[in-house]
DNA sequence: CGTTCGCTTGAGGCCGTTCAAGCGACGTGG
DNA sequence: CCACGTCGCTTGAACGGCCTCAAGCGAACG
């Protein structure tokens, strides 16, 4: 795909008059990343504007301890890294790719300079950054004020609303959803299998089906 | 004060030109408010964008079982609730004023209209956004992977260069200095106690010491 | 003088962690 | 084809941080 279909398919940008998507595609850099590749660390100064064209990024707090707090999942589509163009000079978060991923970026000038002269995304962006703060708020919430069971029991939830069905694969690795719900896999395994005692799921393998959809509604809050 | 001026005395229109401002005066909205009031409850359709013009604001999470978490203290010259102009239909949190407080309101519609046509304002407004998510980020962040310990450690190294003095008043009751730190006050009054037996610094009554700044700064990581 | 408020302290318990071990599935090299 | 390693997951034991509940205590105040 030319870098002009890839910028005319991304929702953000898909507003666009074909002017602007021309001086987008002048300013806008696209490359191929692997497995683990790293876009940038924590506390490294915030040049670019990221956008995921392809693939899965994650981004991920870590304490001086090793602990990991995985603060937001990209998904193809999305931009990461837009608060970096409006405040403070450094990344926040390490980015990681989680899988082969085509990603394109713009320089912080270039991005100023593009929303200064194409006011008209800023809709875009600010739409963007409101559905982000509405993920760090409940992230928030959950961290403070919800169990790792609840937490569980809401992604379960959500993965049958996903899928429409009360049977349905994790579809990831056991230790990597501990991840995602900010634990650890001993910590899911024992939540499983008081899940499984309670007679609210059955789990086999990475196989999950709801038995009582209600008891899960109300571990869930 | 006239409505008027308040628009102009604050930094978030402060660039505006005098027929924006005109137009703003139309559509703004203001009110004055007494301790404990409550603008909004988390799960009410959002309706407006508010602006503290003197006072301070908190906005709180509450789970069913009456724990508290705060998100964010809004001081005077802040905007909340800006994200639910873009994105949700709901306030996902609460608003309390927390002193007596004049805030000025404007509703969804006409903040919209408004920001369509003074494009040049989302400059400002995504700002704010961006300063507010690197703020949920670190909130993330020392939830997850700080302790009370460090939080406090923090807390103090901050009041002290806020200050710029080793020695300050926390200004603050303790009480609610821990429900800032997300903990409550036992938990804070046991932290600050191994804090004094450690020697990194000494508590009398409402007045802080920092002795060993070096161990304050290892604590806070 | 008694009550309330803000804070402290202790005892106990829970949740989630770490550390350690075990187990089946799977793959690879002898 | 078996032996052995690895991987993903589970389970147990112990520990620790923070919370709850309960009590106590000085200061402020009516």
């Amino acid at each position: 795909m030319s870098k002009r279909e890839l910028i005319k398919n991304t929702p953000f940008f898909s507003e666009l008059n074909s002017q602007a998507v021309s001086s987008l595609e002048k300013i806008i850099r696209q490359a191929n990343y692997n497995k683990n590749d790293i876009l940038f660390f924590a506390g490294e100064p915030a040049k670019y504007l990221f956008f995921v064209e392809s693939g899965l990024v994650e981004l991920i707090k870590s304490s001086p301890d090793g602990k990991e707090q995985l603060i937001r999942t990209v998904n193809f589509g999305e931009t990461f890294a837009e608060a970096a163009m409006f405040a403070g000079e450094d990344y926040p978060v390490t980015a990681i790719v989680r899988s082969k991923s085509s990603i394109m970026s713009i320089s912080k000038e270039n991005f100023l300079e593009f929303v200064r002269s194409n006011p008209e995304v800023s809709l875009s962006i600010m739409g963007a950054m409101s559905k982000l703060l509405r993920h760090l708020n409940t992230l928030v919430t959950n961290l403070s004020l919800t169990s790792v069971a609840s937490r569980l029991a809401q992604f379960l939830l959500q993965r049958s609303r996903e899928t429409g069905s009360r049977s349905f694969e994790l579809g990831i690795k056991k230790r990597e959803l501990a991840f995602k719900l900010g634990t650890i896999s001993e910590t899911l395994s024992r939540n499983f299998k008081k899940m499984r005692a309670t007679g609210i799921i059955n789990v086999t393998n990475n196989t999950i089906n709801i038995i009582d959809i209600t008891a899960l509604r109300d571990l869930a809050e």
